[in-house]
DNA sequence: CTGAAAGCGCTTACAG
DNA sequence: CTGAAAGCGCTTACAG
């Protein structure tokens, strides 16, 4: 229970050695030429003392704190902390701290730097690393500003090559999702996306959009804000479901939202997968374990977070990225929702 | 894609407004008498500039960064960055992060700054989070030696009045999870416990310990590896309930271990609430929508980290905290895992 | 109302 | 092999 005696400097290591500071420094940062047993006396009076050396005197020194932050833009959206049931975010930011560790570097949350409230210390990391931006990102426009070199997770959707980004091939994605809803059997295919400006919603929309016309299926698109979570997934269901013409396969981008329309056609007497085939966009804990399990995109967040601080750390030191190469690539897990007893005969009919 | 014409110093806000750093220092943070036309002046060229005060300098000068360090303990014990299924410190992080924006603080995320590999920014913070010490936790021992000031979320069941510490009321919770196990109607109740030497685990068995002895019943302890997830609560499950006398009720410490333990309940043809009882000492995700949903405390991490939070930044003050009054108040969440439909009438038997 | 000077705790040429 | 000096970018008494 002790703040009281001031954390011991290089000035009181020097002088308790019986050196300069330069010596110290030297010395414990294996630097210069040194005697062995000065170097010895150094370290023995440093461990003595407790010394630590102040890593801000050190970052302003070297423009260099060691430090990466993390702006996961779909937290400000959603109400609350880390709502229960959405795991990307929260494995993606585990999975960085553990990457950027690797590095030498810690990992610091932060909450939108452009908003009037946030800390100072929002701007002080050494590089950024900015999760799903938003369409004209301010965060972006200001981390270019300042020359804070940073790494976008997914485009910004207005600017798609203005900056560094791990570009998520979430077309591709979608095609996967709705090429195995037909697969599965599924004649009118629904799309249920969140309302964030982002390029996962954005460019999920455009997929399905083009697919729709090139299979000739009438586009059929409900979006919902990520806060709304289950609740939300429900009451589009109930929207779609007792419409004129209710579709028989629907793609959820959020897999909350995905649980909430599988509970929400249960509700109407609509059974999962016999009467309607489900797929979520993005797989978390309860697709797992809900009855019946839902089939969802692995979008692969602890293996991304890995991509995006690797190569903001070769921004940091100057070297080249072949941002072409990173691809998360995602992978289509398929469960009960999509699993038909009788099944794939009704595909290929 | 710019990392070219450095940031903006203050130097180059005062030269261009044609002012000292002093009167650019002033202005823009609101201090000293400065002329209302030269404070605008500054602050249109430090916009033009794009000029952002470098928050490492401003800390050395403030000696204050506006960083709260988290350190998770159990997470190093665990193999993996942010394990599924166990949403207890993703809660608890994110909780974290959002409490100490409010108080003007960002979080960083670091790993054991006692490790040799540790980066120098992991002892950087203004304050320290340590959430579940283990004995003797060299982490503490080092914060207290670098006079860095930390709050500890559980205590080092070492030494556990050394420190300031929110301590969990582990032993009251143990107690409520196995009356409940008890008025549910089992006989025979064994513990499963995780293997880190943290004061969950510690005081969990000495409360059961006491439990049993109090209550006549034979002690079933078995530990499995936090790691083990679960695969290790299936594994505990075979181990016991195909042994000599086996239990009618069981308390799993973590999430993953009691899904586990019904899951291997299952496979040896035991029914879940039928024939035993189950009951989670820290709810997750898969607790709520497995089959049968499960029997669980909660923890309340949000809660939890937000109380944290606010101590630690009380202490950062020089403020008073009075620790006595730093309950959590953990809820047993009644589900399936433990409601028998014949039921209650064998509890009062 | 404004600015010159000192100093936060380090590191790094450079001179000896 | 070692140290005096400069300087990273700020803030803060203090003098004018």
């Amino acid at each position: 229970m002790s703040i009281d005696a001031a954390r011991p400097t290089i000035n009181d290591v020097a002088e308790r050695a019986g050196v300069s500071r330069t010596t110290v420094s030297n010395a414990l940062n294996g630097k210069g030429t040194i005697g062995a047993e000065t170097i010895e006396r150094v370290k023995r009076v440093a461990d003595e003392l407790g010394y630590e050396p102040n890593a801000m005197a050190r970052g302003l020194r070297q423009s260099k704190l060691g430090v990466i932050s993390l702006l996961i833009r779909p937290l400000e959206s959603l109400d609350t902390a880390m709502p229960e049931g959405v795991d990307y975010f929260l494995r993606f930011a585990g999975s960085a701290a553990l990457a950027a560790m690797d590095h030498g570097y810690s990992l610091m949350l932060i909450s939108d730097p452009t908003k009037p409230g946030a800390p100072p210390s929002s701007l002080a990391a050494d590089g950024c690393l900015v999760e799903a931006p938003i369409r004209n990102d301010p965060a972006l426009t200001l981390l270019d500003r300042k020359r804070i070199p940073f790494v976008a997770v997914g485009v910004d959707p207005a600017r798609a090559d203005a900056f560094p980004a791990i570009a998520q091939q979430t077309e591709r994605d979608t095609r996967l999702a709705l090429d195995h809803l037909l697969d599965a059997g599924a004649r009118r295919v629904a799309l249920v996306t969140g309302t964030d400006e982002n390029s996962w919603n954005a460019h999920a929309r455009r997929g399905y959009e083009q697919w729709a016309a090139e299979h000739g299926i009438e586009p059929m698109i409900r979006a919902r804000d990520e806060t709304s979570g289950v609740d939300g997934g429900r009451t589009v269901a109930h929207e779609l479901l007792t419409g004129d013409a209710p579709p028989d396969g629907v793609y959820c981008l959020t897999g909350r939202h995905a649980a909430g329309f599988v509970a929400g056609a249960r509700e109407l007497g609509v059974g999962v997968p016999d009467d309607l085939l489900v797929v979520a966009g993005s797989d978390a804990v309860m697709n797992r374990t809900s009855t019946p399990t839902i089939t969802a995109l692995d979008l692969r967040p602890v293996e991304t977070a890995r991509l995006a601080v690797d190569a903001l750390i070769r921004l940091l030191d100057g070297e080249p990225v072949d941002w072409s190469s990173l691809d998360p690539a995602s992978e289509l897990v398929v469960r009960d929702s999509t699993s038909r007893r009788n099944g794939d005969a009704a595909v290929t009919a």
